[in-house]
DNA sequence: TTCCGATAGTGGGGTCGCAAT
DNA sequence: ATTGCGACCC
DNA sequence: CACTATCGGAA
């Protein structure tokens, strides 16, 4: 489009510069209730890198329409006139480590070890099995880009096995695919993710003011975990909560999803106080 | 009527690049 | 050389 | 990314 080519234009390292039209067709993924009938749908492990678009016309764009900046070689032979949505991937437990390599400038070549796992080509056309064929007629020989693994999910048990085989292995989780639904842009039942959330507790040591709309109330508590680590929590609470937070000493649960390098919770969130919890330190 | 999807706006850990120190 | 900050990723 | 608070239209 136009709009793709001005953007690419005026992209700068730092960038700025935000393609709409990548922003608006973007497939976004809801949170499967554990409930819904998925017989049927394409399942697939939810990897953890960077979102990427390939826009078939020579450019890689992030989730939010930032260009990506790729060597040429690893972009080389990938196809004119399909575009292609994937992750850029470089293993489990590895997403810092990717995040590091696709944004330094300096070290290009490290590129090498970073996968284009496509999991959908968005104008190809068709349910989601024709669009992956597509892809992969598309991505065959290719070095550095290839299709995603999926399989046919045979029913809520089948998701729940999968679940955990993937869990073990350190991955995120899993995406499901609707079997027979057209590509749509934005978020939708049509594609679902499931992730296990994790508990833990942790003691207030502090608090931090908000901003904004939350001007004048709390922002974040700080906490600290039985192993030392401290963090901050900032989402969960309702309105009424950040009026009168959980006191400095207070116990709290709270929901994350797995610990960073730095064995700090990722995307932590406020769960409920614990004054039944005694702080054994 | 209820509920879904889109917006808007808060907040987290971590990484980069750049400016200030 | 170190620190702080904004702008990104999730 | 997770989450809360709204709102209008679809279900």
């Amino acid at each position: 489009t136009a709009a793709s080519t001005a953007a690419a234009a005026a992209a700068t390292a730092t960038g700025g510069a935000v393609d709409a039209s990548i922003v608006h067709t973007v497939a976004l993924a809801q949170t499967w209730d554990g409930v819904a009938d998925v017989t049927g749908w394409l399942g697939s492990e939810k990897l953890d890198g960077m979102r990427c678009v390939w826009d078939g016309k020579g450019n890689l764009w992030s989730r939010t329409g930032h260009q990506v900046h790729a060597p040429d070689w690893f972009t080389r032979g990938l196809p004119l006139r399909l575009d292609l949505d994937g992750e850029l991937f470089l293993g489990r437990g590895r997403f810092q480590e990717c995040v590091s390599i696709v944004r330094r400038q300096d070290k290009p070549d490290d590129w090498s070890r970073i996968r284009f796992v496509v999991f959908d080509a968005p104008n190809a056309g068709g349910a989601i099995t024709e669009r992956l064929s597509a892809a992969r007629d598309a991505l065959q020989g290719h070095t550095y880009a290839q299709v995603h693994h999926h399989w046919r999910c045979n029913g809520i048990e089948h998701v729940r096995d999968q679940l955990k085989i993937v869990e073990d292995q350190g991955g995120e989780g899993l995406m499901l695919r609707h079997p027979t639904a057209p590509h749509r842009g934005g978020r939708s039942a049509d594609l679902l993710k499931v992730k296990s959330a994790r508990d833990d507790e942790a003691l207030v040591i502090g608090h931090e003011a908000g901003k904004g709309k939350h001007a004048g109330r709390l922002g974040a508590l700080l906490c600290r975990l039985r192993s030392g680590v401290t963090f901050k929590v900032g989402t969960g609470f309702s309105n009424a909560q950040r009026e009168s937070p959980p006191p400095v000493g207070a116990v709290i649960t709270f929901r994350y999803f797995e610990l960073t390098q730095a064995h700090v919770p990722r995307f932590p969130a406020f769960h409920r106080i614990r004054p039944d919890v005694q702080w054994d330190v």
